[in-house]
DNA sequence: ATCCCGAGGG
DNA sequence: CCCTCTGGAT
């Protein structure tokens, strides 16, 4: 088990990913705050490029809660169905989309409890939502995050809450708002899940990963 | 803990 | 072939 690293090590760290990239962003296609909760719900289990392949003619036709819900479901999956659990999100992309219109003005809730609320947004949904489009510093931790957070020692935790309390206790405040990005990109083109590309990794002096033990 | 579940990479 | 991909609901 890796033990965390300190703050020290994690101002150098995250003032490297500055350096290299100001103002991260995520990779996932979206139009405004209803495409941004749909393509998000379609990520799990899934790579930003497939989705995006798959959500750019759905946005074109349907890209309020108002106009997916005349599209109907079983259109929804014919467009989202290269993506993988289509059945359950294309469900859930409509539920979602009838509580929004009923219960929300056809708008996106901004609180945390309301989003979760919906069918197929969990926490980490959520927390991408607040982050991206409502400007919050929440820490979103998925599959990316929790390798590289457990493997170079940024932030250690046993699941995904415990890597989110880790970012949020050890991460200094100022790189708060852009480490989701800055740490999903990083785990997704050079923390990979395989083979990392410890050789061009740019904070590899501070890293704890021992890449003979995998 | 288990199910959902296709595409792409190695 | 097997593993991985911005998880969530039961």
């Amino acid at each position: 088990m890796v033990k965390q690293l300190d703050y020290h090590a994690l101002q150098r760290i995250f003032s490297r990913f500055r350096e290299a990239e100001a103002e991260p962003k995520g990779e996932l296609h979206h139009s405004n705050a209803f495409t941004l909760v749909v393509a998000v719900a379609l990520s799990a289990q899934s790579t930003d490029i497939g989705v995006n392949k798959a959500t750019k003619r759905l946005f074109e036709l349907a890209d309020t809660p108002e106009k997916m819900l005349a599209l109907g479901e079983e259109a929804v999956i014919e467009h989202i169905k290269t993506i993988g659990l289509y059945r359950n999100k294309a469900k859930n992309v409509i539920k979602l989309s009838r509580i929004l219109v009923e219960s929300y003005g056809g708008q996106v809730p901004s609180s945390r409890a309301a989003l979760q609320s919906l069918p197929g947004v969990g926490r980490k949904t959520a927390n991408v939502v607040l982050n991206m489009w409502f400007g919050q510093p929440s820490q979103a931790v998925d599959t990316h995050i929790l390798r590289l957070g457990n493997r170079s020692g940024i932030a250690v935790g046993r699941d995904e809450t415990a890597v989110e309390r880790a970012i949020e206790d050890n991460v200094p405040a100022e790189y708060q708002l852009h480490a989701h990005h800055w740490l999903i990109l990083h785990g997704r083109y050079i923390c990979t899940a395989r083979k990392p590309k410890c050789a061009i990794c740019p904070i590899r002096d501070d890293c704890l990963y021992e890449e003979k033990t995998e």
